[in-house]
DNA sequence: GGGCGAATTGAGAGATTTTCTCATTTAAGG
DNA sequence: CCTTAAATGAGAAAATCTCTCAATTCGCCC
C-alpha cells in the first residue's frame, strides 16, 4: 500500500531500522511518510491524524513508541516551541539543528553548526564537561514573511 | 515570612514583576525562592513541594501560571532534555542560555552567545528570517564527572 | 510459499499532567 | 484603612501520555 508513497526517506528509515535489528512496519513507514510530506513539525495528533489516513484505523500508543524509536534512532527530532508547544520533525542524517518558522512550523535543515566553532574551553574549565548540545532557530519563513507584510 | 530568606533574585524578580505591574505575591517570591536555592532544573511537582514546604498549601494552577508569567518575562526558563523531560530554571538577566548536568540537573549560566557570532546570512539568503533562537548545553558537572570516575 | 518465533501493534483502561472556573483572598495605591 | 483589580485555591475537567496483554505481523529459515 506505501509502495507508491515510498520515497528517499522512507528507504533511509527501513535501512537504519534494518541495522538496529527493527521491523520495517507500515505504521512506522507511515510516520515517517507523513512527517517528510508536511515539511513541518507535527504534532502526536497531526500525526496521528496523518497516518490513519494513510492506514486507518492506527493506535495512539504505536505513534507515541515510533516516535521515541525514532528518536532514539536520530531519524525524528522532537522540537520545542517558545510557545511551551512542542512537535516532531523528520531529521535527515547529519542534521542535528533545525530552523522553524513560527508561523506555518515548516522546518528547514540547518547542516552547519554554530557550536562546532565555538570556544568551549572558558565553560570546561570550571570543570562542566559539554557532551551534547541543542540549538534551535526561530523566525519566519519566506512565505509566511511576505504574507504579513 | 519569606523576609528571611530574601536574596537578591527575589528583589530582582519583584522590581520585574513592579515594572510590569504585576503583583509580588508570596506565591510568586516562593518560587523564585526555590528555584534559585536549588541551584538546579526542577519540574513543576518539584517546585509545588518547595513552595508549599515554604508557605504551606499552595495550588498547583498557582505555580503553572506563576512559571508562565516569569517565563514570559524572562525571570524563570524552561528546558528540554534529552529523555523528553523538562524543567525550569532561575534565569538571570542576560543569560539566555544555560549548561545543564544531565545527571544532577545543575544549571550554569552562559553568558556567552554561540550564535552571537555565528553567520546567519547563508540561511537567510534562503529567504527564511532568523529572530530567535534556542542553545542548551549538556554535560556533567564537575561534582558528578568526579564521582562517575 | 509456508511456518515459526519474536517484535510490534491495537484497544482501552489508567495514570499523569495541564487547564479552567469562579468564589475568596490579597497586594498596592490613595 | 479602603477600594479595586489582580491573584489564588480547590477541585472538576480536559488533554496528554503510558501500560497491559491478547492478537497480529515481520523477517528469517527451510
Amino acid at each position: 500500500m506505501l509502495k507508491d508513497f515510498e520515497c528517499r526517506e522512507e528507504s533511509y528509515a527501513k535501512e537504519v531500522l534494518r541495522e538496529r535489528g527493527l521491523r520495517s512496519t507500515s505504521q512506522r513507514l507511515a510516520v515517517i511518510h507523513v512527517l517528510h510530506e508536511s515539511g513541518r513539525s507535527l504534532s502526536v495528533g497531526e500525526i496521528h491524524d496523518g497516518v490513519r489516513g494513510i492506514l486507518g484505523g492506527t493506535g495512539l500508543a504505536t505513534i507515541y513508541r515510533t516516535l521515541e524509536t525514532f528518536e532514539s534512532l536520530g531519524v525524528v527530532r522532537r522540537l520545542h516551541f517558545p510557545d511551551g508547544e512542542s512537535g516532531y520533525a523528520f531529521s535527515r542524517a547529519g542534521n542535528a539543528h533545525h530552523m522553524v518558522c513560527l508561523a506555518c512550523r515548516s522546518v528547514f535543515d540547518f547542516p552547519e553548526c554554530p557550536v562546532k566553532n565555538f570556544d568551549l574551553a572558558p565553560l570546561e574549565r570550571t570543570g562542566f564537561r559539554v557532551k551534547d548540545h541543542f540549538v534551535q532557530f526561530f523566525g519566519k519563513c519566506a512565505d509566511c514573511e511576505e504574507v504579513a507584510s
